[in-house]
DNA sequence: CCTGTATTGTTCGTATACAAAGGAGTTAAA
DNA sequence: TTTAACTCCTTTGTATACGAACAATACAGG
């Protein structure tokens, strides 16, 4: 275990997210190379089977992301195979996103990969600490 | 306090930590605006305060950040004044970073947003929740 | 039916992030 | 002292992020 932050330097919370966040997405982006995936890409996917068909809208709220990042990411995802846009037959405005065959036959293994992930992050605590820990993040991002 | 995330999504910490910075970094961006600066150029002022002269790549270091992004960073920060690149005379390779006198008549303001920043974002722990918040922050940060 | 307002997704501009490659400078070893 | 190896910073290419402006569409009220 490397020490690589000093003890005695200015408390600043959101420098130790970033930096815990940058330490997770490194890791995380190494383990999904293999599948030509970022990571970003990986949540799309995993929000797309808990609910297929969502819109680029619903799906923003659902992740909390603006408009903007996802429409660049749909479509690069697009592009690649990983998804397909439906127009909307009632709303013509709106795309409906769909997983696509060769995004489902991977499921599994990448839902796995998540998982690991988790694990590998949370390796130096207890269950106790990791469902303390869990619902500390879940509060930040729920209060106000 | 809204209930933004529903309890039943798949655990994703990689996700969770995310979306807590993610609050976190906009929270201070909007508190900086007024001053015309990122989250980022506050964040390297303030290590310039803790160790002025740093070079980038004793920077880059310390704040755990690629070279190639703090590039971009610091030379934007020369162009607007926060910051002054003076060439080492010994090493010609080298850079060192100093504030501008502009950074440093703000210091105690920006210094007070920081710590203002910390509270508001941890405004729902008690005392000593937040030590062992930071606690367990680092030792994800340390560990491997 | 028609007009003002709201919503959806795209595009633009700016700022991170980082891998990889490159140019300039330094150092160590032969 | 010459060269191989290393270090520092920049540049390039790709992927997030998000505010703002925009075109197309939908809808509510008059």
């Amino acid at each position: 275990m490397a020490q690589i932050l000093p003890d005695d330097v200015p408390d600043c919370m959101i420098f130790l997210l970033a930096k815990v966040y940058q330490k997770a997405h490194a890791s995380f982006t190494k383990q999904l190379v293999p599948y030509g995936l970022t990571n970003m890409q990986h949540l799309v996917l995993e929000s797309l089977w808990y609910k297929p068909g969502m819109t680029a809208s619903q799906m923003g709220k659902f992740l909390l992301l603006d408009k903007a990042t996802l429409s660049d990411v749909l479509d690069r995802m697009a592009k690649s195979g990983w998804i397909e846009k439906r127009p909307d037959e009632k709303d013509r405005r709106v795309l409906s996103i769909y997983t696509s065959q060769k995004a489902d036959t991977l499921k599994q293994d990448l839902i796995m990969e998540r998982r690991k992930a988790n694990e590998e992050l949370m390796k130096g605590f207890s269950p106790e600490e990791k469902i303390l820990f869990r619902r500390w993040l879940m509060d930040i991002i729920n209060t106000d």
